[in-house]
RNA sequence: GGGCGUGUAGCUCAGUUGGUUAGAGCGCAGCCCUGAUAAGGCUGAGGUCCCAAGUUCGAAUCUUGGCACGCCCA
């Protein structure tokens, strides 16, 4: 019997705090971790541990944080929670990205201009020190979401793309591309907004595509042959005429079949693909007539007439050449009848090929629309360009065409173009130059098409023209092998990446182009000498100092003079950079190129900038950086594949590609999924499809938002945000867990459990209340068997990166806990012997459950983890060698010789019985509460059947049920229904399947199984073939019969007996009384422990009977001294019925407990 | 137009090497339990596994072709 005593002075865990919230308690631990340092201990206590390296994608901080950053940062910490504890050590840098043109347009905004003059007005400097500012506006909200989810990062020695060591980390190595000739200059055709004068990026380009008609001309190119202009011309299509003046090809495919066709009105020749001579002579509403015909690939080489002869007469070359020669231009190798030397090619016939207005081959061209024959004016698409390049590989260094343009960046015609078009913006010019071809004969058809086009999205009615623009690369395409084999070696999830998205991207890689026009970025570390154009690339600050005659640092230093607050790191960008000058070899000036680069190669640099790395040979830089690469550990979203995964790969490969075994810079990577708002659209601030983060902390707390990314579904599927997915996460599992705790607190106080006298991570602790598992209870050793089987299961599926099986787990372990170990250990835990040896065993083993778990879940949920083990651990052990914090513990090991799997097994058909019982009852209108006599179980295999047989209690008091039995007559209540094996049988039987299993379908089931028991076989006779099934090869199943109140899965069959005697019938009500009785208690406010006296007055027989019979039982289960069948004097009587049983009910609290 | 991915219950999602009764949670309906109690549990209804063809004794699963959606690129 429970003696009373204070509680408080006694109780060896904190009390259970029901008052507070799961986010109000995330918030205390967060103040202990702060207090107390814990992150840095955890460091602290790995410090000579192996390292697990872990990079950080650095997120820009100028825009609000959404949902989507918080699955990013949760993945993020977890791993490196969970290594931790597995014994590595994880250094977590945080960074921040810092450049680029999304933070250019958030200052341009708050300053409302728009275009690259716009800012040169403006200032370059005082736009450069807002960009810097501007970088931090939401840095607050980002701090605070990292550290309210729980993300362990080092926020304090973050890196910073920005500053000026970062800055100098991507010039070495910029450096180093430069001087093995990677880096070099060339065009880049770009969208381009000619009345801004700027590029605009691929997002920018696509918010603004429009549908709209434009013409789709098809032209003559009349061809030359021996030098002469011939009486048939190339059919060329475009539907951009105002690039017609730059035409410099027109381009066939190899492979497809051309006609020369005669125009039977004219009776010239036109060239143009077999397959839309149809087509094009309906929509000239004339008879073509085919001549001859040949495949594109012999038509390469000829040479035809262009369209306007500015580039091709001497006349118009020789104007061209006065207007480069007043510019101090190089001279232009084009003119209809030049030719320049080709490359050294032993299989050349020729020498030299004429430079331009040639037939060339392309794999693009297509005969789904136009002629088959495309006009190449390489200056304005992207694919005519790369066909221009191709071209000029054909030649010798020098020797090759030069890129045909007579439009300038303002989107004007030059003065090299036809005179009546010069100055004018070119979409203008489509009609005159339609009509002036008419005019002069040169147009076969002319229509209009519908396409879509882009627009500025800053100036909607201007259209983008692709433009070509002076542009810095680097030679990524020299290493597209090494990538590729870089990539085959990483560990990527889902799998599919590898050889999908990321796979195919390095396989139609092109070089990758650097530079960027623009201000706020890290500038490109060249200077060029002024006078011989020697180019040169420096590696840092110190490097320029040291040059001869360096000069220009006063304008920095005046800078910063006037404005003493101005960050040192502004000193290696635009515009101060751009005024640092040295002298070049020739003694001439050397001036910094004035571009910027591509923030992408900041990001991808991280691997060795974030240390600030440029190539010391010794040193902290050097150390840091050599102990941590590559990174074991890396996570992003998609969109990062042709962002960060590719300029880690690039440039990790470009530079350390020669002596770093693969992968590298990073081992294994989670791509995670893009995450939709509530409605399935992209998340959207206007659209408030989503609630903010801070929010979610506030109502629900930052474990129940972990949960739902870790449980809910594999972090690489797009994930639709759900609120009421996330509110789950707590009755499902937070809380679910949590009653567990609850539960174990409440009666380890009073008890007295202390299990302080057991010293930690000792299995054989010498205390007289501890016994090892192996002599525990059934009951006990099944669930430390299914705690071990679980912890196997988590670290299997954690070392590889599954955090979503981990945590299926993880579930499948608590609700066996709380649903199974916790319900079926009631009793004991209820017992009135302190020293009982069942309670003491399910105290231990409650225990150990619960600290493991703590430990378990603690990278998943570090913050009940953390609850949980202060309570549970570190308070009440508090000066033993204890861990202050779960965080710091080891995680814990599976012990398999703890895992006895056909207990799991038996445990499981215990309850599957347990479940169809209640199934039973429930179709029979029986309540639990009232006892029945028997359950007859029928099992198809009776592996199981004596283990079960000695365990019936369990199954008895599940069902409250006097007695189980294994049925030694089935028939009577069951049929039986056999099946072949298919897995087994497929391969043996194969078409024979389907007739084996008619064929036992047809049998009388109950007749098999006793030949099969006899036999240990059955035979068949199955299309005159004999078929022998041994009894692996049959599976049996069972459903119950009518008219019994039976319940049945595949395997068994529970059938209750259904009858009531009196004596059933007064146990019922004796429960029934428990239950009333216990309300009552808890109405008139009792504690656990507190004793009262019951006196009960009723007229029904049964129910006097029953108190009466069962007046002990009822005394025990309530804490009653007496249970009277009289009235209590001084206590209310309460009125009670039990189903038609009415009572007076008198309870009478004799003791209570002082607090 | 090309590439990659996704399509399973009303909703959000699982589904191991193909194996014959396709699962979970939520929601809904009905019920139970009551000293873990502003909890907990059980049962049920609900599915042309996007469509079509193929391979196979057997397909949600493999192949091909569609359709729809998303992302990336043009």
């Amino acid at each position: 019997m429970p003696t009373p005593f204070p509680l408080s002075q006694l109780a060896m865990f904190p009390p259970v705090d029901k008052e507070k919230s799961f986010p109000q308690r995330e918030e205390a631990i967060l103040d202990f971790w702060k207090e107390n340092g814990i992150y840095e201990k955890t460091l602290a206590a790995r410090a000579e541990a192996p390292p697990f390296v872990f990079y950080e994608g650095p997120p820009t901080a100028n825009g609000m944080p959404h949902p989507g950053h918080c699955l990013t940062r949760s993945i993020k910490d977890l791993f490196p929670r969970y290594k931790t504890m597995r014994g590595y050590r994880c250094e977590r840098k945080a960074g921040w990205d810092t450049h680029g043109l999304p933070v250019e347009v958030e200052v341009c905004k708050e300053l409302g201009i728009h275009s690259k003059e716009d800012i040169e007005n403006y200032g370059i400097e005082p736009f450069i020190q807002l960009c810097q500012k501007s970088v931090w506006r939401y840095m607050q909200e980002w701090e605070r979401l990292t550290e309210r989810l729980g993300f362990w990062v080092n926020l304090e020695e973050a890196y910073v793309t920005y500053h000026q060591s970062y800055v100098e980390s991507v010039w070495w190595s910029l450096k180093q591309l430069f001087d093995r000739g990677l880096l070099y200059q060339g065009h880049k055709i770009v969208w381009w907004w000619a009345q801004g004068g700027t590029a605009l990026s691929a997002g920018e380009v696509g918010q603004g595509y429009r549908e709209v008609a434009d013409p789709s001309v098809f032209v003559k190119f009349p061809l030359l042959e021996d030098g002469q202009v011939t009486k048939t011309s190339l059919v060329v299509w475009t539907t951009t005429p105002w690039t017609l003046p730059s035409n410099q090809f027109a381009a066939v495919h190899p492979e497809i079949e051309y006609s020369t066709v005669e125009d039977a009105e004219t009776g010239e020749g036109l060239v143009l693909a077999s397959d839309l001579v149809e087509t094009l002579a309906t929509k000239i509403k004339r008879d073509l007539k085919v001549v001859s015909t040949c495949l594109g690939k012999e038509l390469i080489g000829r040479r035809y007439v262009p369209p306007f002869d500015t580039y091709y007469t001497l006349a118009g070359a020789q104007h061209r050449q006065s207007l480069r020669d007043q510019a101090g231009d190089v001279p232009y190798k084009l003119g209809g009848a030049q030719r320049g030397k080709l490359a050294d090619n032993p299989e050349a016939s020729e020498t030299e090929d004429w430079l331009a207005w040639r037939v060339v081959a392309a794999d693009f061209v297509t005969t789904e629309s136009g002629s088959g024959i495309v006009h190449q004016a390489p200056a304005f698409g992207e694919v005519d360009y790369d066909v221009l390049v191709a071209e000029q590989a054909r030649f010798a260094t020098g020797e090759g065409p030069t890129l045909v343009n007579c439009v300038a960046p303002d989107g004007k015609f030059t003065d090299e173009a036809p005179e009546f078009v010069r100055g004018r913006w070119v979409k203008d010019c489509d009609k005159d130059i339609n009509r002036d071809l008419k005019e002069r004969g040169l147009m076969f058809h002319q229509e209009q098409y519908l396409h879509d086009y882009p627009f500025c999205w800053r100036a909607e009615e201007d259209p983008l023209i692709q433009y070509p623009r002076e542009s810095w690369f680097i030679k990524t395409t020299e290493f597209k092998d090494a990538m590729l084999a870089n990539n085959a070696e990483i560990n990527w999830l889902p799998e599919h990446i590898k050889g999908g998205r990321f796979g195919k991207f390095l396989e139609s890689n092109v070089d990758w182009a650097l530079s960027r026009e623009r201000f706020w970025g890290t500038p490109l570390p060249v200077w060029v000498c002024e006078a011989c154009g020697r180019k040169e690339a420096v590696g840092d600050f110190e490097e320029i100092l040291a040059k001869p005659q360096a000069a220009g640092f006063e304008v920095w230093d005046e800078a910063k003079a006037k404005n003493p607050e101005l960050p040192d790191d502004l000193r290696v960008h635009k515009p101060y950079i751009d005024a640092v000058t040295f002298s070049c070899e020739c003694g001439a000036t050397m001036q910094r190129v004035t571009e910027v680069i591509d923030c992408w190669y900041d990001s991808g640099a991280m691997p060795f900038a974030q240390w600030g790395y440029r190539g010391q040979e010794d040193g902290p830089e050097r150390e840091r950086f050599e102990s941590q690469f590559p990174a074991d550990f890396i996570s992003e979203a998609l969109d990062q594949t042709r962002g960060w995964f590719y300029s880690q790969v690039a440039i990790s490969t470009m530079l350390f590609g020669d002596n770093q075994p693969a992968p590298h810079p990073f081992k294994n990577c989670i791509v995670l999924g893009l995450m939709l708002g509530e409605d399935g659209q992209k998340m959207s601030k206007s659209k408030r499809n989503y609630r903010a983060p801070s929010e979610i902390f506030d109502l629900y707390g930052a474990d129940a938002l972990r949960w739902y990314f870790f449980a809910n579904q594999p972090p690489w599927t797009s994930i639709r945000y759900s609120e009421q997915a996330i509110k789950d996460s707590v009755p499902e599992f937070l809380l679910r867990l949590w009653n567990v705790y609850s539960f174990f607190t409440i009666y380890a106080n009073i008890d007295g459990f202390e299990p302080q006298s057991a010293s930690f991570g000792v299995k054989t602790p010498s205390d007289e209340t501890f016994r090892p598992a192996a002599e525990r209870g059934e009951l006990d050793r099944w669930i430390l068997s299914e705690l071990h089987r679980t912890l196997a299961i988590v670290v299997e599926r954690m070392d590889e990166y599954d955090n979503y099986n981990a945590c299926q787990g993880i579930i499948a372990f608590v609700d066996a806990l709380s649903n199974w170990y916790v319900r079926r250990s009631r009793d004991r835990f209820w017992a009135k012997d302190k020293q009982d040896r069942g309670k003491l065993d399910a105290y231990w083993t409650l225990y150990e459950c619960l600290i493991t778990t703590t430990k378990m879940i603690a990278p998943f949920t570090p913050f009940l983890a953390e609850n949980l083990w202060q309570q549970l651990s570190a308070q009440p052990l508090a000066g033993s060698a204890v861990p202050e914090s779960v965080h710091l513990c080891e995680y814990p090991e599976s012990d398999t010789t703890v895992v006895d799997a056909q207990l799991s097994e038996r445990m499981d058909l215990v309850r599957l019985i347990s479940s169809l019982g209640r199934n039973a009852r429930t179709s029979a209108e029986l309540k639990v509460r009232q006892p029945l006599a028997k359950v007859e179980v029928i099992l198809a295999d009776p592996t199981h059947q004596a283990w079960l047989a000695e365990h019936a209690n369990v199954i008895a008091e599940e069902l409250n049920v006097k007695a189980v039995e294994f049925s030694d007559q089935p028939e009577k209540y069951v049929d039986y229904q056999v099946l072949p094996n298919f897995k087994l049988l497929g391969k043996k039987l194969g078409k024979l399947m389907p007739k084996v299993k008619q064929a036992l379908g047809k049998s009388d089931g109950a007749e098999l199984l006793t030949l099969m028991k006899s036999d240990g076989k059955v035979t068949l006779e199955v299309e005159g073939e004999s078929v022998e099934l041994t009894d692996d090869e049959i599976e049996v199943r069972l459903s119950a019969k009518e008219g019994w109140a039976a319940a049945n899965d595949r395997g068994v069959v529970v059938v209750l007996a259904t009858e009531l005697t009196d004596e059933l019938v007064a146990e019922g009500l004796a429960r029934d009384l428990v239950r009333v009785i216990q309300d009552r208690r808890k109405e008139l406010g009792c504690e656990f422990t507190d004793r009262i006296e019951v006196g009960a007055v009723t007229e029904s027989k049964p129910l006097q009977q029953a108190l009466s019979e069962f007046q002990d039982y009822l005394a025990g289960e309530t804490l009653s001294n007496s249970i009277l069948t009289t009235a209590l004097p001084d206590v209310e009587a309460t009125d009670i019925k039990i189903g038609e049983h009415a009572t007076k009910l008198f309870v009478k609290v004799v003791s209570r407990h002082s607090h």
